[in-house]
DNA sequence: AAAAATCTTGACCAGTTGGTCAACACTGAT
DNA sequence: ATCAGTGTTGACCAACTGGTCAAGATTTTT
């Protein structure tokens, strides 16, 4: 009776304090490379190198490539939906959805690496996230735009299509992160510098105005 | 006296017809497949494959993998920053940018292969094309969002920061070839048939609104 | 028709990369 | 202190990949 094939990580047995402190310092190292050259673009040596280890060490506790990206993948979908988990139907219209512009705009801020590895992932046509696209983000999409359409229909807000607006601050936050190195460029030294808070700032006044009855 | 190495694609002399025909396939061929699985995540026998001809073929006519990819930029920058400079000072304002924003979607309908070379290669820090970044493009940027923050003076659109004005249409209309995949599994096969018709129309909405005095 | 130029590719090579393995080192529970 | 379980890595391998080359096929020029 052999065990099935399992990585240390994939182990349901609890796990040591080394496994957990060489776990994350792996992950962190993976995240870091594959946000910044993509899956193909990563060698497991890269990862190695960035994690202070030795790629056999590395494959210890990671079956292969493909699962530290899974792995990867997995705690980011669940950060991602959040901010739009919190779309309250009984809270102010207008406001819950400036809220929801701020909530994301500030995850570009705080999580651009994250960011990158879904931009990467869904440009390259999502093939390992495919079914939580279509699944777990669908239906939330689907409940949040029902929302919105209701504060439509009571006049609340601007008659527009739910669904586009919610990808429309997806885009505008997100190039925050995606984009970054073209906003810097374009903005010069000087105006990057701040350029979160000045975007935060538009965004606020673009989607406030766009908005209004 | 040798010449200097070059692939046929990079000579001056007059291109022969089999030439012509042959960079183009490769071209097109490198396209698709760039686009679909970036720099890196692409092999010659990809292309060559998809070009239908043999790999050291392929390497007859581009020196290298680099060069088919830096005449893709080439080409594409070009038709990247065409609306852009399409901004016309003595035309409506409000008009203008509402024109551009249509302009810019209407690329990311008819060439998506481009957007999502395009965008690989800004997520990747723009390696190849950061000089075209901190110079035509942002001299332009700057020269139009002079001409914007001139509208916004005379109060004719709304106080905002033209620089991340321009930001957002470019966000928002890429968003639609860049994470075509994301946004046809939201919205379904249904509503996905014409997302390019509704997008057209939410966007002309929100800048519309948004930009109102 | 023949020579020159252009085009095409099978076979090959060297460097890279994902992944394995056996042997050795360390940790912590007893 | 012991030793079973856990952690670590140098050496290695097979597959892949970018790129070369010489020889032959095709097209163009004369």
């Amino acid at each position: 009776m052999s065990q099935p094939e399992k990585s240390r990580a994939s182990n349901s047995k609890r796990r040591t304090r080394i496994q957990q402190e060489n776990e994350s310092r792996i992950l962190e190292a993976a995240l870091e490379t594959f946000s910044a050259n993509g899956f193909r673009g990563t060698t497991i040596d890269q990862i190695a190198d960035a994690a202070g280890m030795s790629k056999p060490n590395i494959l210890y506790y990671f079956r292969n490539k493909e699962e530290m990206h899974r792995v990867l993948l997995d705690q980011l979908l669940d950060t991602w939906l959040d901010p739009l988990r919190n779309i309250n139907a009984s809270g102010d219209p207008l406001n819950e959805i400036l809220q929801y512009v701020q909530r994301k705009l500030e995850i570009s801020r705080k999580h651009p690496r994250e960011s990158r590895l879904f931009a990467n992932e869904v440009l390259q046509g999502a093939p390992r996230i495919e079914d939580v696209i279509k699944g777990t983000l669908k239906d939330l999409v689907d409940e949040k735009a029902a929302i919105i359409q209701g504060w439509i229909d009571e006049g609340k807000i601007a008659d527009c299509d739910p669904h586009h607006l919610i990808f429309s601050i997806w885009a505008t936050t997100q190039h925050y992160a995606d984009f970054d190195v073209q906003i810097c460029a374009v903005l010069g030294r000087k105006k990057a510098s701040n350029r979160f808070d000045t975007a935060s700032e538009f965004l606020g006044k673009l989607f406030a105005n766009g908005l209004r009855v």
